[in-house]
RNA sequence: GGGGGUGUAGCUCAGUUGGGAGAGCGCCGGCUUUGCAAGCCGGAGGUCGACGGUUCGAAUCCGUUCACCUCCA
C-alpha cells in the first residue's frame, strides 16, 4: 500500500464513522503565539478542547502537516542519524469533542490497524498509563489481549497534558514489534522499551481531567479524544521497510539526490545519514517556503535557514559543493502537489529563494574558510597542534561556520580539536541568551485590564458611521493619561497596520480630544486629552471621529491593497506582505522580494495602480467564514490572528484580502497614487512608501514648486533647467582650473619670498614662518612644498585661526636621527602649545595667541639647545 | 529579546599605543600597438555608516544609533 493510499484510507475510514474531514491547517499556528510551528494534529483544535470554541461537529478526522524544529519540540539535530526522526511530517488523527470516548477510540484504532492496514495481530502490543485500569480492560475486551501484551507505564510516557493547567489525561500507545533482531537484547526488553524493536505507531489520548492551578485533577464533564499516528512511520510498517526513508514517498527524492551526487543512498553509513538529512530537509524547506516563510535571522525564518544550511552541509559530504537543493523541489512537489496545492503554486518561488539562500551560505562558508586558513597558519607557526575551543566557537558563533567543516579541514593537517572548550562556550552563550530574556513589556494600563477581566466589551460601529451616541462605562486615570471607555464607538482602534482614529468626545458639560485609540481583546479604549469641563462616568456622550483624517487614512489603506495587487501582478506571486503601516500622511508597505526594483518597474507599478483608480472599481467589505475566504483565494497576512468569521475586503476584479481596516467605497476616491521611495529593510524584504489622494497631490505640487524655485535660482525656465545646469557645471570647472592656476602663481610668488627667510642654524637649513591659513592640512601641504624645494631642513609653520594659532613642524628624513619633529614641538609647551606627532611631522596649536617673533625666538632657542 | 562580528573609492579590502586617507581591480584621458590582449604616463572618484563626546588633533578612543552578517531565545 502506498503512503497516498494509507492517507486516503484513514480519512475515509473515519469519514464513514461520521467524522468531519478537516483539512490540514497551516504550519504556522495562527491561534497560538506560544508555538513556533504546528507540531501535532490537535493544534488547530486546541480552543475546541479548551471549550473556548464550539464547532458544528463533534467528531473530526485530519491529516495534519507538522514541523518539529525549533521551539519546544526540536528534532532537528536527530534527523539523519535515526530511521524515524523528521523535521517535517504528516500526522493522521481522529478527534472527539465530548462525543465518543475510550471504548470507541480503542475500537476504531484496533479495527483500522488490523482490518484495514492488515497488520498482524501477533506483532501488536499496547502501552497504557499505570493507573488506567479502564484502558487495560478495554484492550483485553476489544483486542483480546492477554496481560503480557499490555505494558503499564508511568506519567512520563503515558500521561498527556496540554500545559501547566487545562485538559489532560492518560494515553495509550499501540506498539508494533519489528522483530527480535532489532531489539536491545536486555532481558527487560518489552513493548515499553525505547529500543528499535518496539515501535510506537499510534497514540490515543484520553482527555478526561482538567488540571487546576492548585494542581488538582477534576473530572471533565465531556471527556475528549485526541489521537495521532505518524503517516511516514505507519507507512514504513505497512510497507515492511526498516526506515521511514525507504517508503515509496521518498523514492523519487532519493533517486534525484543519487543522480545529482553520483553516490548511492546505502553506499555506506555516512552517505545514508546524508541522504536522509537532505531528503528530510528539502521536504521541510519546500513546505515552509510554500507557506510564505523566508529565510531570515530570527523566528521561523531562522529555523528555515538552519534547516537549509544543515542540508547544505550534508550535501558537501556527498561532494555537492554548488547549490543543489533547489533542484530537489521538483521531486518533492511531485509527491505532494495533489494533496497540498500550495506546494505546486509556490514551486518557482521556493526554487528561487532556495538558490539564493544556498548561494549566500556558500559565501559565508568561503569567508569562514579564509579565517580558518589564516588562524591555522598562525597556530602552525606557534607549533600548536590543537584547535582551541575559542576559535571553534568564534567561527561558529560569529561567522556561522559549522564545527564539522573545521574538523574536516584540520584533521588531515594533523590537528586535534578542543571540543570540550567549544561546548562549554556554546552552553555558556546559550544560557546567557536565555537568562537575559526580558519578556514582553507591559504597557497596557491596569485599570483597562481590570475592565476586560470583568467581561466588558465595546461595540465597534466605525465601519458604518463616524459619529455615535453612547454611555461612558469607564473613566480611567493612569499616570499622565486619561482613558475613556464607552459602550459603542465609531473610533477605529490601532491595528492591522492602520493607525487609530482621532476626534472628539463631547458630553453635556465637557469635551475631550481623542488622541489615540487602542484595543485589548474586544475592549476599545480612547486616550484623551484637554478636557474642556468634565466628562462623567455613566454620562451620555457624542463620539465624533475626525472625518477628514479618516478619509485620508482610508484612501491610503485601499491604495495599499491596490499596491499589493500591482506588485503581485508585475513582480510575481512570490510577493507577500511582511509589514504595513497606514496613516493619514502616507502608506508604507514591506514585502518579500529579493532584489531592488528598477525605476521602470516602479513606474509600471505606479501606472497600474493609477489605472485601477481611474477605472473606479467598487470596494466591498463583508464577513464570511475563514475557510470560505481562503477558498476565494483571499490574501491573509501570516502571523496575524484571525477568528473563525473574518472580514474580507474585495476590490472588484483586482484583489481580495482579509482586512479589518477602513476603506473607501470605490477606487476612484483615491484620486492619485504616487510612490515616493523604494528600499530594503532586511535581506529579501523591500519597502515601498507611497502617497494617495490629496497627500499625493500635495507632493506633486511640492515637487513642481521646487522645480520652479530651482529654475528661478538658475534664472531660466523649468524646461531649460538641465541645459542650464550642464553649462554651469562646465563653466565652474573651467573657472576652478583657472583659479587654481592663478592661485598657484600667487602662491608661488609668496612661497618664493618665504624661501628667502631660510636661515642656517648649526649648519641646518631652518625655515620659521607664518601664513594666513586656517587649516592644518594647508600648512602640511605648504610644508611639503618647502621640503621638496629645499630638501634637507627643518620647517616650522604657523597658521592663524580665530581662537588660536596652528603649528606644524616638519623635519626632513635625513635629520630625524638628531632632530625629532615632535620633540621640537614639545619644547614649545612652555608657551602654551599643545600637540604631538612623529619624527618627520608634528602638529599642534597654541591655546593663546602670541606674537610671531616670540615664537620664532623660542623655536630657535630650542634648536640651539639640542 | 540577548551575544559576537562587519560598515573606509564603483568593487575587494589595507590602514599597526590617536598625528599627512591608501592598494589592487574597475572608470576616464593620453601615449605605444595594424588591431586585440597587454604596457607606460596622467586623471577623476571618499560626509571613513549616522549622531554625540574626549582631545591641540579622531577612520582610529568612548557613548548612542542605523544597516548587514552570524549564534542563541
Amino acid at each position: 500500500m502506498k503512503l497516498q493510499e494509507i492517507r486516503e484510507l484513514f480519512i475515509n475510514y473515519f469519514k464513514n464513522l461520521g467524522h468531519e474531514v478537516v483539512p490540514s491547517s497551516s504550519l504556522i499556528p495562527h491561534e497560538d503565539p506560544t508555538l513556533l510551528f504546528t507540531n501535532a494534529g490537535m493544534v488547530q483544535f486546541k480552543k475546541v478542547f479548551l471549550g473556548e470554541e464550539i464547532r458544528s461537529y463533534t467528531r473530526a478526522v485530519s491529516c495534519q502537516k507538522c514541523m518539529r524544529a525549533g521551539g519546544k519540540h526540536n528534532d532537528l539535530d536527530n534527523v539523519g542519524y535515526t530511521p524515524r526522526h523528521h523535521t517535517f511530517f504528516e500526522m493522521l488523527g481522529n478527534f472527539s469533542f465530548g462525543d465518543y470516548f475510550k471504548e470507541e477510540a480503542i475500537f476504531f484504532a484496533w479495527e483500522f490497524i488490523t482490518k484495514y492496514l492488515n497488520l498482524p495481530k501477533d506483532k501488536l502490543y499496547v502501552t497504557v498509563f499505570k493507573e488506567d485500569e479502564e484502558a487495560v480492560n478495554l484492550w483485553k475486551k476489544i483486542a483480546n489481549f492477554s496481560e503480557e501484551r499490555i505494558a503499564r507505564l508511568g506519567e512520563k510516557d503515558n500521561f498527556w497534558a496540554m500545559g501547566e493547567v487545562g485538559p489532560c489525561g492518560p494515553c495509550s500507545e499501540i506498539v508494533f514489534d519489528q522483530g527480535e533482531h532489532l531489539g536491545c537484547g536486555s532481558p527487560n526488553c518489552g513493548p515499553g522499551c525505547d529500543c528499535d524493536r518496539f515501535l510506537e505507531i499510534w497514540n490515543l489520548v484520553f482527555m478526561q481531567y482538567e488540571k487546576t492551578e492548585t494542581g488538582e485533577l477534576k473530572l471533565l464533564p465531556k471527556p475528549c479524544i485526541d489521537t495521532g499516528m505518524g503517516l511516514e512511520r505507519v507507512t514504513a510498517v505497512v510497507q515492511k521497510v526498516s526506515s521511514n526513508y525507504e517508503i515509496d514517498l521518498f523514492k523519487g527524492i532519493i533517486s534525484e539526490i543519487e543522480e545529482l551526487s553520483q553516490h548511492k543512498f546505502k553506499e555506506n553509513k555516512e552517505t545514508e545519514v546524508a541522504f536522509r538529512v537532505i531528503a528530510d530537509h528539502i521536504r521541510a524547506s519546500t513546505f515552509l517556503l510554500a507557506e510564505g516563510i523566508v529565510p531570515s535571522n530570527e523566528g521561523r525564518g531562522y529555523v528555515l535557514r538552519r534547516i537549509i544550511r544543515r542540508a547544505e552541509r550534508f550535501g558537501r559530504i556527498l561532494g555537492l559543493k554548488e547549490p543543489f537543493l533547489y533542484k530537489l523541489v521538483e521531486p518533492v512537489a511531485k509527491e505532494y502537489q495533489e494533496v497540498y496545492p500550495e506546494v505546486k503554486e509556490n514551486k518557482e518561488l521556493a526554487q528561487t529563494l532556495l538558490k539564493f539562500e544556498e548561494k549566500k551560505f556558500l559565501e559565508t562558508l568561503n569567508f569562514g574558510m579564509e579565517i580558518l586558513e589564516r588562524e591555522v597558519e598562525k597556530l602552525r607557526e606557534k607549533k600548536v597542534k590543537i584547535i582551541p575551543g575559542e576559535l571553534l566557537f568564534k567561527l561558529y558563533d560569529t561567522y556561522g561556520f559549522p564545527y564539522d567543516l573545521v574538523r574536516d579541514y584540520v584533521l588531515p593537517l594533523g590537528f586535534s580539536l578542543d571540543l570540550e572548550g567549544f561546548e562549554t562556550l556554546r552552553a555558556k552563550a546559550r544560557e546567557e541568551s536565555r537568562k537575559t530574556w526580558k519578556g514582553v513589556l507591559e504597557k497596557i494600563p491596569s485599570g483597562i485590564k481590570n475592565l476586560l477581566e470583568e467581561g466588558i466589551e465595546t461595540n465597534f460601529v466605525g465601519y458604518e458611521t463616524l459619529e455615535a451616541k453612547s454611555k461612558i462605562i469607564g473613566l480611567i486615570k493612569e499616570k499622565e493619561n486619561l482613558y475613556v471607555i464607552t459602550e459603542i464607538t465609531p473610533f477605529y482602534p490601532e491595528g492591522g497596520g492602520q493607525v487609530g482614529d482621532t476626534g472628539w468626545i463631547i458630553g453635556k458639560s465637557g469635551k475631550a480630544l481623542v488622541e489615540s485609540v487602542e484595543k485589548l481583546g474586544n475592549l476599545i479604549y480612547h486616550r484623551v486629552r484637554k478636557i474642556d469641563g468634565l466628562l462623567q462616568e455613566k454620562e451620555e456622550v457624542i463620539l465624533k471621529v475626525d472625518q477628514d483624517r479618516r478619509f485620508h487614512i482610508a484612501r491610503h489603506h485601499t491604495a495599499t491593497h491596490l499596491l499589493q495587487a500591482a506588485l503581485r501582478k508585475i513582480l510575481g506571486s512570490h510577493v507577500r506582505q511582511s509589514g504595513s503601516l497606514v496613516d493619514e500622511n502616507r502608506l508604507r508597505f514591506d514585502f518579500t522580494h529579493f532584489q531592488s526594483l528598477s525605476p521602470k518597474e516602479i513606474k509600471t507599478i505606479e501606472e497600474q495602480v493609477n489605472q485601477w483608480i481611474l477605472e473606479n472599481h467598487s470596494v466591498e467589505d463583508f464577513w464570511m467564514k475563514k475557510e470560505e475566504a481562503e477558498k476565494l483565494g483571499a490574501l491573509a497576512i501570516f502571523e496575524e490572528k484571525y477568528e473563525d468569521l473574518v472580514r474580507v475586503i474585495k476590490i472588484d476584479g483586482i484583489s481580495i484580502e482579509l482586512c479589518g481596516g477602513t476603506h473607501v467605497k470605490a477606487t476612484g476616491e483615491i484620486g492619485l497614487f504616487k510612490i515616493v521611495s523604494e528600499g530594503s529593510v532586511a535581506s529579501g524584504i523591500r519597502r515601498i512608501e507611497a502617497l494617495a489622494g490629496l497627500k499625493a497631490f500635495e507632493k506633486v505640487i511640492e515637487l513642481e514648486e521646487r522645480l520652479f524655485n530651482l529654475a528661478q535660482t538658475l534664472k531660466t525656465s523649468p524646461s531649460e533647467i538641465e541645459k542650464k545646469l550642464n553649462s554651469l557645471i562646465k563653466e565652474l570647472e573651467t573657472l576652478k582650473q583657472e583659479v587654481k592656476k592663478l592661485k598657484s602663481i600667487n602662491l608661488k610668488e609668496e612661497l618664493e619670498n618665504k624661501l628667502k627667510e631660510v636661515e642656517e642654524i648649526k649648519g641646518i637649513k631652518v625655515l620659521i614662518t607664518s601664513f594666513k591659513s586656517e587649516s592644518l592640512e594647508e600648512l602640511r601641504e605648504l610644508g611639503d612644498y618647502f621640503k621638496n624645494k629645499i630638501g634637507s631642513g627643518i620647517f616650522f609653520l604657523l597658521g592663524e585661526r580665530k581662537e588660536d594659532l596652528l603649528a606644524v613642524c616638519m623635519v626632513s628624513k635625513d635629520l630625524t636621527q638628531k632632530y625629532l619633529a615632535h620633540t621640537l614641538l614639545k619644547g614649545m609647551e612652555a608657551l602654551g602649545l599643545k600637540g604631538g606627532g612623529k619624527a618627520e611631522l608634528a602638529q599642534g596649536s597654541f591655546k593663546e595667541k602670541r606674537p610671531f617673533s616670540e615664537i620664532k625666538e623660542a623655536f630657535k632657542k630650542i634648536l640651539l639647545s639640542l
